[in-house]
DNA sequence: CTGAATCCCCTAGGATACTG
DNA sequence: CAGTATCCTAGGGGATTCAG
């Protein structure tokens, strides 16, 4: 896996600290993991790349249960980071429309993967769940 | 992107609601992602992929800044979720070990895209970043 | 319609201390 | 060493209201 790069802590005492990377590296990903990698980050990724360009009301009744709060929430993140791009039509009633910029399909392709893994694994998830779960209380 | 199973929510109106799709799947979707989405799942799983079977300290060490109380949760669900093997070495002191399963190991796989996406793209969301920043204060 | 702002609850998650 | 248990706080995130 190649993001070894950013934690190359390689050979080091069993201590348990912070690693010896670069800091600025190490948070850097941390918190572009921590972020990108969120639920709602990561439907609204999924929603823009299967039916392009939304406004905002039916972006949220294509994502499923997200309040209006976290969507713009997660619209302006994305948004900061040149995931995705928000135009304005100066019309009334406002409409405002959100697409994918290259760099937000680029990360919505990354992520394909494990949208496929989840549906395939469902059961087995499920199975496995309840195993543990039996073991846990016999 | 092939989750559009799991939300088929096609064409409706506009309304602002939760989605007409199994709430069984969707659900499970949301929480199936929601939790192996998270960054110390990814993190945890990336480790065990490059480095194998661990211990607990070594493990946390490799984490870069994970409390034990985090770390402790992560491995318990993931061992839950059948995506590790949690072994423990009947000696003293106490040696415990995990390692992933076949699971664990595709997940990782499916996760590896988005891990190279994002060293590949720290760059240009920093630029992003300050640019969406400027724009708003200028 | 879009979204900012406010209130408020609740849990994620850190720090610390204690066991086998 | 590998946890579990306890306490505690910042912030995630829902509901509601207001504005352009």
């Amino acid at each position: 896996m190649s993001a070894a790069a950013a934690r190359p802590v390689a050979e080091r005492p069993a201590i348990f600290d912070h690693p010896p990377v670069d800091p600025r590296v190490e948070a850097l990903v941390n918190e572009v993991i921590g972020r990108v990698a969120d639920k709602w980050t990561m439907i609204v990724l999924d929603v823009l790349a299967e039916h392009g360009e939304q406004r905002f009301t039916r972006l949220a009744a294509l994502s499923g249960g997200v309040s209006q709060k976290m969507l713009t929430q997660t619209l302006r993140q994305m948004e900061r980071d040149g995931l995705v791009v928000r135009t304005v039509h100066p019309v009334v009633p406002p409409k405002v429309e959100y697409r994918l910029t290259d760099m937000g399909f680029s990360l919505a392709e990354a992520f394909c993967g494990v949208w496929t893994w989840a549906e395939a694994h469902l059961a087995r998830i499920e199975t496995a769940r309840a195993a543990f779960d039996a073991a846990k209380a016999g």
